[in-house]
DNA sequence: GCATGCTACCTTGCGTTACAAGGTAGCATG
DNA sequence: CATGCTACCTTGTAACGCAAGGTAGCATGC
């Protein structure tokens, strides 16, 4: 999930709500809930940074951009993910009898 | 990780060291307190079945196997992986910028 | 100009998962 | 029969995602 996100805002300021579109556009479900934290959490972390910008027709928002910690770190997530979907496709290559 | 296990007693009787020798061997560490539970909890659900077998060396063994039940839940477990990898390669590809 | 509604932000409590650490007991070995 | 190894299992902890609820800015309609 984290990846997702942080893979997101690799090359766009995006706020929330889009962040929930893009996502469930590639059919991953996630609530504002779930982000919230985790956008905190990675601000707080210095992987990412926001600015405020008005909406035309509402509150403001907070838009999310990758700091370069942030690229960093999504180089690190990369792998993980390359890790485990290798480590999982061995463990099936061994079984495909079913 | 159940995918893995399951996948793993899909066609072999197998005991907890072995299972996380195998997982070993794909670069998946994990210890025998995370599968302890696991094998018990998806055993009560009719989804594994075991068998004592004794060792040549040392206290017997719980041999786990898939049940109809598991082949089907196996299946399952497939097919929500191949969408999870399905929809961070949708995020990935978006995003091969950096 | 005030009430209503929508949007955007955030928090709290819950269930699940993986791990570290510790505990029991069978069996072999000297 | 004492020691050690193996195999089983439990308990407490931390992290994650979700559902639900809460605050507040801004727009809209009367």
């Amino acid at each position: 999930m984290e990846f997702c996100i942080v893979s997101l805002l690799a090359d766009e300021k995006i706020y929330t709500a889009e962040l929930i579109d893009r996502l469930k556009a590639a059919n991953l479900i996630v609530t504002d809930g779930t982000l919230y934290p985790m956008l905190n959490r990675l601000q707080k972390g210095e992987l990412l940074e926001y600015h405020w910008a008005e909406s035309e027709s509402g509150p403001p928002r907070k838009y999310y951009s990758l700091t370069d910690k942030g690229l960093t770190y999504l180089n690190e997530l990369d792998k993980a993910w390359q890790d485990i979907t290798s480590s999982v496709q061995t463990i099936r290559r061994g079984n495909q009898s079913e």
